[in-house]
DNA sequence: TATGAATGAGCCTTCATTCAT
DNA sequence: CATGAATGAAGGCTCATTCAT
């Protein structure tokens, strides 16, 4: 016979609706702006009522929060397992490039998000959290990148230059193109690691 | 007694008051934000009443396009000088980086405040200009891109890294290191360059 | 086993669940203010969902107004009744009074939130009743007290102090103090009362 | 000739425009409600947009303290001076009640507001000065009243007595009757004072 | 009965912009 | 040119109420 959801069921249902609308809002923000998009817009492209978001987040800014969280704190937890394996430090490096392209890329909307927001997380101190663990991450590649031969360039600014390039990757990434997820990274590791 | 003020030396007043308030502004939305930044208080940054701004732009916006004319107009026109003239591919390239990397330190806010408005930039009729200015550049670059011997990688992919790179540059440059604007460009260069 | 309840029992347990509201909403009302209770709050402070006030009131109103009927109809019922027993003018208003400030003291909070939504209550058409009540209540009072001896002071101002003493015993009452409602109201009557 | 206003003439009009906005909240409101009064509806009822509000007071609850503010302070201050002059005692609580009422019958509006309000002025941080006010206010007719030989009642609930009096008659007081202001504060005072 | 997710009307407030001075 | 009071259109958010479960 047919179950009723059970407490636990509901929970599952609160979580995945909430995850809908972290996505959806993403998704509107990277392509109309956060600010351009008012609660109730982005309520009607989720397809309910504007109230209904305050179930989920006490606010706009803790929707912003949620994506961006969304999008930091997996990233920095697999990058660490990563790190933690056993590998040679050029293979480390293009495996977390890979890592980190592929992150860039299917979350593309959070990514959007989270770069035009940059001037708002740098600040406030409901940001501390994101902060840290964007600082984290940063370490953690420069970390991978001190210990390979790279071209003869400043390491402060090969660091730099990678941050640049892997970001930016989600301004002009188009699925379906031949440039894949992988590729993208293994070029960006290319021009860094030193001809052999 | 003190000689009234030309029509002439009023113009010039009038456009230098005008380029103190869009530098004001610049530096204003770069720390702050557009959006969070309401017009009152930036005239209070720039020691004038709010109505004063309206002397000078029809609005917010305005002031925004003229900040970022300010930023890509020059650029362009003066990578367009540069490529006119002779010069080896490699040398053109590393030109015309290090000629871009300065404009992106010495004009940090302007570029600053264009890419936290990327998604505004790129739609309404009134950004048309701004748009086909950063294109052509971007065609510019990827042109004299092109006639390089550059490392291995796919050339739509060198292009975007560079873009990256240099964009980026103004999220983490400060003056008064040792990494200076053409120091930057140059290491830029060396990693899109074959080696020797 | 255990009997089920019977249609009475439930019957008597609706009763009792309302009254608890009733009770609980004057408590919470009272401290917070009713329109700075929202009906979450207030159904979180009595352990129940938001949603099931509505099983015993249609609305925030309604139980406002059952609230203040709660208090209204059983002291105009007992005052009714006081002043139909024989007595001699004085001590007719002595026991008036000490009826009266029992109630104020014994239903303190209702008291409170009746005071507080005084602006309401003179207005909608929905606090006919209640409105008839109090009126009704206060010439009770008027016909009692133009029978004693007062000081020699305007009739209308004697009634008016009085009004305003008993009704204000609610704002500073305290239990446990040696103040007790008789006490209290002894020593209201005995101001109004001229000296023997 | 016709002068400019100056800036002292400006600050002026601000203080008379504000003076009005606090003035005509505290009559919608005494009337209607404080939350049963919108912003909006208030500034219609005012004769201005709904945002000029916000040029004087920083919000809504900013323009209720601004009334308690103008109740609370010019009494305490009169207060304070009448019983600094030298006078009998009974002579001096006589004049601090006639004071007192007046100040009810004059702010009528503004006091029925205050006690609408009572249970917001209790509670927040903003309410302290109010509440300072209040409470140094009260001490002082305690003081009064005490050095006067009153009806042999407790002394707290003598205060307690007039206190509610007093306050209460901001509930029914109405101009152009027989019962003026020093009247009714004299009718008090004879309730409360020993007959001779 | 009871729950709590969802609704949607309306509120307070902000802010770009205007205009009399 | 400059000021700053005033406007009015949204915007974010709250909350009484409903209803499927």
């Amino acid at each position: 016979m047919a179950t009723r959801p059970t407490r636990k069921a509901l929970g599952e249902r609160y979580d995945r609706r909430r995850q809908e609308v972290v996505d959806g809002a993403a998704r509107e923000w990277a392509r109309r702006g956060v600010e351009q998009t008012s609660v109730q817009q982005l309520a009607e492209a989720l397809g309910i009522a504007a109230g209904g978001i305050y179930h989920y987040f006490s606010g706009k800014e803790q929707l912003l929060i949620a994506i961006c969280d969304d999008l930091v704190n997996p990233l920095l937890e697999e990058a660490r397992a990563l790190v933690a394996r056993e590998a040679a430090p050029e293979e480390r490096l293009r495996e977390l490039v890979r890592l980190w392209v592929a992150q860039v890329v299917e979350r593309q909307d959070h990514m959007l998000v989270f770069q035009q927001q940059r001037h708002v997380i740098d600040r406030g101190a409901q940001w501390k959290d994101v902060r840290a663990s964007r600082k984290a991450f940063e370490r953690l590649v420069e970390q991978v990148l001190e210990e390979c031969a790279t071209r003869p360039v400043d390491p402060r600014l090969a660091l730099a230059a990678l941050l640049g390039m892997v970001n930016h990757t989600a301004q002009w990434y188009r699925p379906r193109g031949h440039l894949t997820s992988s590729r993208i990274a293994d070029g960006y590791v290319d021009l860094l690691l030193a001809a052999e």
